[in-house]
DNA sequence: ACGTTACTTTCAAAAGC
DNA sequence: GCTTTAAAAAGTAACGT
């Protein structure tokens, strides 16, 4: 009896120990993406709920860890992408990408697509742009989405597409390169999508 | 309007059997010509035929996994290829082993754009995968035939899971009217 | 800025780690 | 869960020229 006793409190200090790491690990990985508290408050209720619902058995805390940040920036409209979330984690990004769709879907946590509209204030401000090319790049992701381009494409490269053409637009141009570099695609991308997105847009430049 | 299900092609067929005899592996690779075997990687030998062209795996329980053929013909086409194959070698092969079908690939064309955001909304967020940052199509799981669907961005489709060549055709059916009842396709 | 190759997703079976 | 096989869809990436 006493030796299940003790094994109890060894499992119990375990799975406390576990999960005090996992809250540290959220916490951070949140400070060095620099997202508010309340982005790591939703993180750690989604963790604790992937604990309850026992779905850390078979995957590495730190992936659920990271994962439940990944969907925590996304549901408070702040997302960041796996390529960012992956640079302030030790789990690869792929790992990432597979835990969060697990747990989203056995958590139900019914998460609609990023917008590229969401990344538009980051971005531009990482290059300095004004609040004149934010407006029009979200005028040129809305229009352009209701066309139906947006489909199957990543929002970070939509986003970063639509970044660079407005930047032309009003005179404040960026680089692809240092558009795709705040973004983290490859300037191909930004090329693709610029090239759909202007032609959407009947802009002749 | 042309019907999506004349624009059904099958892409690939699983389909697995057994020769109801233990195999000699290394032997086999040794005289069967153009067999890969190297059991530090994976317990099958493999071994490809041309015409219809598949890839068999062979393991040492006599059981044979056949993947790539274009039809359930030709699956059964290579498998005797891989049969007579074996008879060469005086391996002892039943007459006709059972070829039991496990997975059809199958490809279409809805024959218009789709806005796969609109679609993830309608069918229902808890019904659906759809994460664009890291695939472009959007995976929808039908019950009825019980088989998984992606959809993509240009209307094209792809369909697997199934065991019959009729359960494309019933999915494409479903996910047809579904998309039209919720008015998104068109 | 091309082109090529390759990786992402879905599915199933096999034997064994 | 992983390993291997094949195949399509479309987007993205990483090579070389």
């Amino acid at each position: 009896r006493l030796r299940k006793w003790q094994e109890r409190i060894r499992t119990k200090d375990a799975g406390e120990r576990n999960l005090q790491f996992a809250l540290s690990e959220i916490d951070r990985m949140a400070s060095a993406l620099g997202v508010p508290r309340s982005v790591r408050e939703v993180a750690s209720v989604i963790y604790r709920r992937a604990l309850k619902e026992d779905l850390i058995r078979g995957r590495s805390i730190e992936g659920v860890a990271t994962s439940a940040l990944y969907a925590s920036c996304r549901k408070e409209g702040i997302p960041r992408s796996l390529e960012e979330i992956s640079e302030v984690s030790r789990v690869e990004r792929k790992e990432i990408g597979r835990t969060y769709r697990y747990i989203s879907q056995e958590l139900g946590l019914e998460m609609k697509p990023v917008d590229p509209k969401k990344y538009v204030p980051r971005f531009c401000s990482e290059l300095e742009l004004s609040e004149e090319v934010q407006s029009k790049a979200n005028e040129i992701i809305e229009t352009t989405a209701e066309k139906g381009l947006l489909s199957g494409k990543s929002p970070t490269g939509y986003a970063a597409a639509a970044i660079y053409a407005a930047s032309l637009l009003c005179n404040e141009k960026k680089t692809q390169r240092e558009v795709a570099d705040v973004a983290q695609v490859t300037e191909v991308t930004i090329r693709n999508r610029y090239q759909e997105q202007i032609e959407a847009m009947g802009i002749h430049n | 309007m042309t019907d999506p299900k004349e624009t059904i092609n099958i892409e690939n067929v699983v389909a697995s059997t057994g020769i109801g005899q233990e195999l000699d592996l290394q032997s086999v690779a040794m005289d069967l010509e153009g067999a890969d075997y190297d059991p530090e990687q994976f317990p099958g030998l493999v071994y490809r035929t041309q015409d219809p062209k598949s890839a068999a795996l062979i393991f040492r329980s006599g059981k044979i996994v056949c993947t790539g053929a274009k039809s359930t013909d030709d699956v059964h086409e290579s498998l005797h290829i891989v049969f007579d194959k074996l008879r060469d070698l005086s391996i002892q092969v039943e007459e006709e082993p059972e070829i039991v079908v496990q997975n059809i690939v199958t490809s279409a064309d809805l024959g218009r754009q789709l806005n796969l955001n609109a679609i993830a909304i309608g069918l229902g967020l808890e019904n659906i995968e759809y994460e664009p940052e890291q695939f472009p199509g959007l995976v929808y799981r039908l019950d009825e035939p019980e088989v998984v669907a992606l959809l993509f961005g240009s209307g094209k489709l792809v369909i697997t899971g199934g065991k019959q060549p009729e359960d494309a055709e019933h999915a494409v059916d479903k996910i047809v009217s579904r998309l039209e009842e919720l008015g998104l396709l068109e």
